[in-house]
RNA sequence: CGGGGCGUAGCGCAGUCCGGUUAGCGCGCCGCGUUCGGGACGCGGAGGUCGGCAGUUCAAAUCUGCCCGCCCCGACCA
């Protein structure tokens, strides 16, 4: 390719609503541009790029055992009314009216479309297990748009769904898509780590998600150094390590005058915060709920959401407490009635904490659980931190951000059930089938590719993913040799099957050389003068300094060997 | 949806507070010439509903109201 006839321009300068710097060189590369919040357009050297990552993706699918089928964008609503999902997704879900008033939703997923097509084929246990999938765009009107390619609303993804017959049928899927995963990410160039997730919106009990370690990663991972665990913060269980506090003591009321936050009363006590407990308000669908948890510890409100299975969960409104009859700043599950109670399970992790008395300024010394007071659950709804113990090894975890590249679910039955996705097993008996499904944004993929590979100068691509291998730099002179040699080049190195930007322009070599940069291909070859007196070019890989020269005869052969790896 | 910021040429910005000539600058773009190994230079040129609508005024990019769009921070997800 030529560059002079290439669509889409460098720009010298960093657009200005761009502060990721995957959105940043994007923009600045040519390669993408903003038609709207989370709406993008993919110009060539972008496409080229999406085009490489779908056919790694494609390739390990297919070898996986998996089928490419195309599902329709447009589903009729009353399709996600079947499996109530239209309410897990709630104003996420795009949805139109055709002209009949009949509501539509663009797909954001594919879960239901599928499940009722596999439910009309495969009706024997001999048609299973089924390993389907697609690469298409979704739509998702996502709340809050950011970072360029990392959230967006329209994007490409690869989604694929697994049908069983039982439930070691599901594992075996699942087990065979965790590899082709891992094989996806390493053939892009990524190191990729698989962390344990909650399932959201598309439900379904275990769930993984690959995620690439980046300072602009929107999630937050804990994991352990010392062994494999690693979660999303969303989801993981730091051990939260006891409190020796002595034998049960007898409670105790004290005063603690205008003491209202953790801070102020553990301070005022002179205890640390870990030996309090502290009372936290929410509202799930409509109800007020009380949920108490050791005071150095925050509430994470998917679990907690988890044990409450609300539709709407949300913290209470300073009025809202008020109004509840609430004492706020000395709020306590000692006493409390009329409310549903969740303690977070570090209650039980000591003995004697202080906690709130339900009367202004004053707190209770001594309260222990369950002598002192109930809950209606008990479970783990802390968030887990750095620092906390390794629920695995005891060791001490770790923290750090990742942007989410894949996301895995076993879904389980309930899908299946719902749409009628049924089989007949050799006794003749009917069951639902057991689903799984995974999926890859494919503009996240190469985002979060970008953020791992650059520099201040500009992308350096991963040569598997790189929208061309070489860039062809030729440096003109009046009278010279080089463009007569560039053009056979030209020619030679495509003829080898390499893929070559060839800078035909006019430019200044600095010019030349920054966009080279800029663009990331991964090897350049510059032609001047002074290589030609020779018989030489210039090789320069862009991931390092230092440029070697190398006979003109020589050079499709050694480009060869270096993009075949 | 809550909080913050922004909207003037393809891109980056000044001008707006304090209304007043043909609305500027840099980059990029077009033409000619000189240059040429890390974003060269000269001369000439094209390009703007000042986000939109309404209002105030002799006069609005500038003041007022309403609306729209975009970015960032929080609750959501590939």
């Amino acid at each position: 390719m030529r560059i002079s006839k290439l669509f889409g321009k460098t720009l010298r300068e960093v657009p200005a609503d761009a502060d990721t710097v995957s959105h940043q060189l994007l923009v600045r590369a040519g390669m993408v541009n903003q038609l709207g919040a989370g709406v993008y357009s993919y110009l060539p050297l972008a496409w080229r790029v999406l085009k490489k990552i779908e056919d790694i993706i494609r390739d390990e699918m297919d070898k996986a055992g998996g089928q490419e089928v195309n599902l329709p964008v447009l589903q009729p609503l009353e399709l996600w009314q079947l499996t109530g999902r239209d309410k897990a997704f709630g104003k996420s879900l795009f949805t139109l009216y055709d002209r009949r008033e009949r509501p539509l939703a663009l797909g954001p997923t594919h879960e239901e479309v599928i499940t009722q097509l596999v439910g009309r084929y495969a009706r024997s246990y001999r048609d299973l297990p089924l390993l389907l999938y697609q690469i298409q765009v979704k739509f998702r009107d996502e709340p809050r748009p950011r970072g360029g390619l990392i959230r967006v609303r329209e994007f490409h993804m690869k989604d694929l769904y697994s049908f069983d017959v039982d439930e070691a049928g599901l594992d075996e899927s699942y087990r065979k898509m965790l590899q082709a995963y891992q094989n996806i990410y390493d053939r892009c160039g990524l190191p990729s780590m698989l962390v344990e997730a909650d399932s959201g919106a598309i439900g379904g009990k275990d769930s993984n998600e690959f995620m690439v370690i980046a300072e602009s990663g929107e999630d937050e991972i804990i994991y352990c150094p010392d062994c494999k665990y690693a979660a999303n913060v969303d989801k993981a269980a730091g051990v939260k390590g006891s409190i020796d506090n002595g034998k049960p003591l007898p409670v105790e009321e004290v005063a603690t005058p205008g003491m209202g936050t953790i801070e102020e009363v553990a301070g005022f006590l002179k205890v640390p915060q870990s030996h309090t407990l502290k009372a936290v308000f929410y509202i799930a669908d409509g109800e007020m709920v009380f949920v108490v948890i050791r005071g150095d510890l925050g509430v994470n409100e998917i679990k907690l959401n988890n044990q409450l299975k609300a539709g709407e969960l949300r913290m209470a409104t300073e009025a809202e407490v008020i109004e509840a009859g609430i004492v706020a700043g000395a709020a306590s599950p000692v006493g409390i009635k009329g409310f549903k109670v969740i303690a977070d399970d570090s209650v039980k992790s000591g003995t004697n904490f202080v906690a709130g008395g339900n009367k202004p300024d004053t707190h209770i010394r001594n309260v222990n659980y369950p002598r002192d007071f109930k809950a209606d659950i008990v479970a783990d709804i802390a968030m887990a931190r750095a620092g906390d113990k390794c629920p695995e090894c005891g060791g001490t975890l770790a923290s750090t951000h990742g942007i989410e590249v894949g996301h895995v679910f076993k879904l389980g039955t309930f899908l299946s059930e719902k749409l009628g996705a049924l089989f007949v097993d050799e006794k003749g008996e009917s069951h639902p089938t057991v689903m799984g499904s995974y999926g890859i944004g494919i503009g996240r993929l190469m985002a979060a590719a970008i953020e791992q590979n650059h520099d201040d100068k500009g992308i350096i691509w991963p040569v598997p993913i790189a929208p061309y291998h070489v860039y062809l730099c030729p440096l003109y002179r009046e009278g010279s040799e080089v463009a007569k040699v560039t053009e056979k080049l030209y020619e030679e190195l495509e003829a080898a099957g390499l893929e070559v930007l060839y800078d035909d322009r006019e430019e200044s070599p600095g010019v030349k050389f920054n966009d080279a940069d800029l663009l990331g291909i991964p090897f350049r070859v510059t032609i001047s003068p002074r290589t030609l007196q020779k018989d030489s070019v210039e090789l320069k890989k862009r991931s390092e300094r230092e440029a070697e020269l190398v006979p003109l005869e020589e050079i499709a052969a050694k480009l060869k060997g270096l993009v075949e790896g």
